[in-house]
DNA sequence: ATTCCGAACTCTGAATTCAGAATTCAATAT
DNA sequence: ATATTGAATTCTGAATTCAGAGTTCGGAAT
């Protein structure tokens, strides 16, 4: 009887303004961050602001920059390997896990197919409408299904940190060349390899499918 | 010329102080946090301790209660076994990665083989002395040793938030029961095989590690 | 012209103050 | 005895103020 919705803090709303200008590219690397500009820019005090940069600092969004402020720290292609490692290691355990789950509990499996069905949906339809925002949104989206499938909470949280840089990234890259075409398509292999409960394969494709991912977002980078 | 150390901030210190009592259980599970009571016992003002609160809240270690303060967090069995799976995955990524580097840069082998085996000297001592802070401690700085030594600096921070609420799963079990026996031969494995570049052996044995903590750990928690 | 020095400025971390939301508890009504 | 109501208390989020560290820039000395 108490579905209470709490109200967002000053803070959280500014964590998250700040963090999607920075992943949307709307703050380019090296932007200065000045705690007043930004609290006047939002229409609220300083306080949540330095609340907001310990977070940002904590994510490796932002660095210090003694006596000017923050700086947005630049996106590193090596760094962007790293991420895309650990990314592997999350999304095959997430696959594995998932196949597993909708192997053996037949009522999440429908639950499963329409989401999943639906997001793959609405990606193909996101490329095709060249917007960079929803392309990258529902790359998102689909990976976090897969976790949330998974049943294992905290892979979501794990992978958080590393999906803000990664949008950065494939938003920057995005700006100047087109997403493979077969990225759905490998998604959609993902998708079925779980419904079918095969953890085995499920795991192998997302591996691969990060694998793939780091390797075209890094040549794209670093050209 | 400039390896210029800077000063900790007083959230860090803060954070550091807070985030160890609770880690070592001297904060039980539903502790009431008053952000005027811990200023006062740190000797600060509240402004520092409630960014403090952002930062543990963001680490999942406390939950708001609304009216009453901040309650450490509970430390809940079923969470525990996630984040293993967790760390499952990175712990066998992370071997995997060391394996493969100590087998091709000869020059990091040496430095591996000394910090490694004197850790393990360390942790093996650390047991013997019944003290559960260093058991625990050497247990965790086993771990970031061999996630360092992958090269993907990026694992440790991934991990560290785990680590924080393991120290804390650890330290309440030590209380009760021995640490496994095998636990630093299992260690000593694990190095051998990232010595020898045995990335395979290293991974697999690695993960077969974590298998086994989350096994034993959980075991003990839900008696 | 270049380097060195210091005053003015900028920006952050920390302290203090303010306002509002939730809890607690006692008095009252049933 | 139990439930209800509302005032006092507690506690936090946010604003404001204060102090110190760092940068910038202009003038003096070489």
């Amino acid at each position: 009887m108490k579905p209470i919705a709490l109200a967002p803090s000053l803070t959280e709303q500014a964590y998250q303004a700040v963090v999607d200008e920075i992943c949307d590219g709307a703050l380019a690397s090296g932007s200065r961050l000045v705690q007043e500009q930004l609290a006047k820019r939002l229409g609220i005090s300083r306080q949540p602001i330095q609340q907001v940069m310990g977070l940002l600092k904590a994510d490796g969004l932002v660095e210090d920059a003694p006596g000017r402020g923050m700086l947005v720290a630049p996106l590193d292609a090596s760094l962007v390997t790293s991420r895309y490692q650990i990314r592997g290691a999350m999304d095959g355990l997430a696959a594995q896990l998932a196949a597993t789950r909708a192997g053996s509990l037949v009522g999440v499996k429908d639950q499963i197919a329409r989401r999943g069905r639906s997001i793959v949906k609405a990606g193909i339809a996101a490329i095709e409408s060249k917007a960079i925002k929803r392309m990258v949104a529902y790359d998102v989206e689909f990976h976090n299904f897969v976790y949330e499938c998974s049943g294992n909470s905290l892979i979501t949280a794990t992978c958080e940190p590393h999906w803000l840089h990664l949008r950065r990234a494939m938003s920057e890259v995005l700006r100047k060349a087109a997403p493979p075409e077969d990225i759905w398509k490998q998604h959609e292999n993902i998708l079925n390899a779980v419904l079918e409960g095969d953890a085995k394969n499920a795991k192998s494709l997302a591996i691969k499918h990060v694998e793939q991912a780091c390797e075209g977002l890094t040549n794209a980078l670093t050209v």
